[in-house]
DNA sequence: GGCATGTGTAAGCCAGTGATTGACAATAAA
DNA sequence: TTTATTGTCAATCACTGGCTTACACATGCC
């Protein structure tokens, strides 16, 4: 069930649209951002270098401070995770059969 | 972002859905489930007992099993998980400020 | 000069968890 | 009576989300 239109594009993590645009467009230092975000700095640089998920909980953070809701943030890290678990298993799952009811 | 239509109802577990609808429709047992799914049986269980979360991996699996794609079974994750993270910091929500662009 | 603040990265730590194996008693099927 | 399935438990393992602490460097400001 892969979207032969997003076939072969680079997955995106959500940290990278934190760090090209949200946070640039927002002009505060990264380190009042992580505070109001009641967060560690360290996790917020994780997230902003993609060496970590966007949690749901992150998600509610963030979506509230960007006023748009966490749907976004989570969404765009459910696509990233199933790109990241297909490019892992994705030969496994060929050997799985396709059950119809009984 | 809470969606009114959905305030209060109870978050849904995939693994309801698994175990209530979907393995009573295919009419196999368990373990030869857990077998095609390339799984532990233990895991499974975990799932249908919604102790477990269905992890990108999982609907990869399932979704293959099932012929309808990962994303259903992951959006299903995605909003219990959002739940159960509002119910957990939703509270501190209320601290984080709705920031504007600069 | 000194002091505070911000940036970026790194090391370590801790609690939690996704997933496994092995085992058990109970039931159903051959 | 074997055999297979069910449901659950305990222990283990590797990994990870998130934290604190620490460092070097830059920028300001008094």
């Amino acid at each position: 069930m892969t979207n032969p239109l997003t076939k072969g594009l680079p997955p995106i993590h959500p940290g990278e649209i934190l760090r090209e645009d949200v946070l640039p467009a927002l002009g505060r230092p990264k380190t009042e951002i992580a505070r109001l975000l009641g967060i560690s700095r360290q996790t917020l640089y994780d997230i902003l270098n993609e060496k970590q998920p966007v949690t749901a909980q992150m998600a509610l953070r963030i979506g509230k401070m960007c006023g748009n809701g966490p749907n976004i943030w989570l969404n765009m890290q459910k696509r990233y995770d199933l790109r990241m678990a297909e490019a892992e298993i994705g030969d496994k799952l060929d050997a799985i059969p396709v059950l119809k009811a009984a």
